[in-house]
Formats: C-alpha cells, sequence, structure tokens
DNA sequence: AGCGGGATTTTCT
DNA sequence: GAAAATCCCGCTT
C-alpha cells in the first residue's frame, strides 16, 4: 500500500474533507483490519477549539509535525481519539476521524469493542480507537507505514459530502468543520 | 427517544 | 481545581 500523502498537506478543512473515503488499515498480530472513513472533523492552529491553538506543547507537539503521523490523545480519562495530522511542517492542523465503517476483520473489531456490533462498532472517535486498538504507543506513527496505515482513494463527489458544525466542543461550536459521507449509516450523528 | 450522571486521568488555569 | 474533540447505563416519557 503506497500512496501520495502530499494532498495531506493542504489545509485542515481540505483535508479532513479529503479523508473521507480513504481507508486505514490496521495490522494486529498478523492479522489485518481495514475500515473506511465516513466521518471526520477539522482542527487547526487559528481554531479556539483546537488543542493547537495556544502553540506547541510537549501534548500537541505531533499535530506541528509532518502531515500523514498520527496525533492520539486521551481524554475523559479514558478514551482516546485518532487524528491524521494535516498541513505544513510546523503548523498546527488535523483532522480527527470521527467514524469509520468496518471492511475487513470485523469480527475483531466486535471482540476488541466487547462484543458491541453493528454500527456501535466503530461510529464514534473513541469507539473505533477501541475497535481498531488505536492508543499511546501509535502516537506520532508515520502513516505510510505498519502497523497502522492510510491508503489515499479517490475524492468523493461533493454531493456525497455533508458538511456542519462539530461535536462535543465548547469553544468555536458554531464553526461548520465537520464533515461525513452522506447516508453513510457508521456515521455517529447527522 | 431522550435526558442525566458516572467513569477516570491528563492538561491547563 | 476544573474541564475535557466521549461513552455507557439507567431511568423517564
Amino acid at each position: 500500500m503506497s500512496d501520495d500523502f502530499s494532498v495531506l498537506r493542504d489545509d485542515a478543512v481540505t483535508v479532513a474533507k479529503r479523508l473521507l473515503g480513504c481507508i486505514i488499515e490496521r495490522k494486529i498480530d498478523g492479522q489485518i483490519l481495514r475500515a473506511r472513513i465516513v466521518e471526520t472533523e477539522a482542527y487547526d492552529q487559528t481554531d479556539a477549539a483546537s488543542h493547537s491553538y495556544n502553540g506547541k506543547t510537549p501534548r500537541t507537539e505531533v499535530m506541528f509535525g509532518p502531515a500523514g503521523h498520527a496525533y492520539i490523545y486521551f481524554t475523559y480519562g479514558m478514551h482516546y481519539c485518532f487524528n491524521i495530522v494535516a498541513g505544513e511542517e510546523g503548523y498546527g492542523a488535523g483532522a480527527l476521524i470521527r467514524a469509520v465503517e468496518p471492511l475487513e476483520g470485523e469480527a475483531r473489531m466486535v471482540e476488541n469493542r466487547h462484543g458491541r456490533t453493528g454500527i456501535e462498532t466503530t461510529n464514534g472517535p473513541a469507539k473505533l480507537c477501541q475497535a481498531l486498538q488505536i492508543d499511546k504507543r501509535l502516537l506520532g506513527h508515520d502513516l505510510h507505514t505498519s502497523p497502522l496505515q492510510l491508503a489515499i482513494r479517490p475524492v468523493l463527489p461533493t454531493s456525497e459530502i455533508v458538511q456542519t458544525i462539530r461535536i462535543g466542543i465548547s469553544r468555536a461550536k458554531d464553526v461548520p468543520w465537520r464533515f461525513y459521507i452522506a447516508g453513510n449509516p457508521y456515521v455517529s450523528k447527522t
């Protein structure tokens, strides 16, 4: 799976949209788990809701690094969320992966989710991290490489993309930087 | 179907 | 000390 990540060096909004339909591949104990990205949110350093808003810190350093690496954070005392770093190096931006659709290895994902099935397997940012076993060990990981890879797919027609406000934030509530694939059942909230 | 609270720890004020 | 880019459970309509 070799891909051109140059599209990820664009601004966070463009990248968040561009990632819809792209594929995440996770390798665990020799087994492949694959899923399609169906919902994303954009964050960047000009945005009060972004972790990168207050500049580079030990926590957010990865967001200021090269595009196509994994920015993973721990929140609410128990959950991980997975972002793909966007933009040029030195600029703090990324796209939160909010929902994916299982393509391969779904049984293993359900196991990882302690028996949650159907859309409940991966229809939320912390749910998909649990399903795909994404945690802090993969912070800063280059998504060109195993065991967590991103495969770029062709751009979706604009007519299939819905744009709306983000979820679960208190600052910059009204900024419409959430994107999802119209009609996809795995989208966390419509 | 919708609301409210608890879990639990890192990060920032 | 409080809030956090969340999820799950239980209770009420």
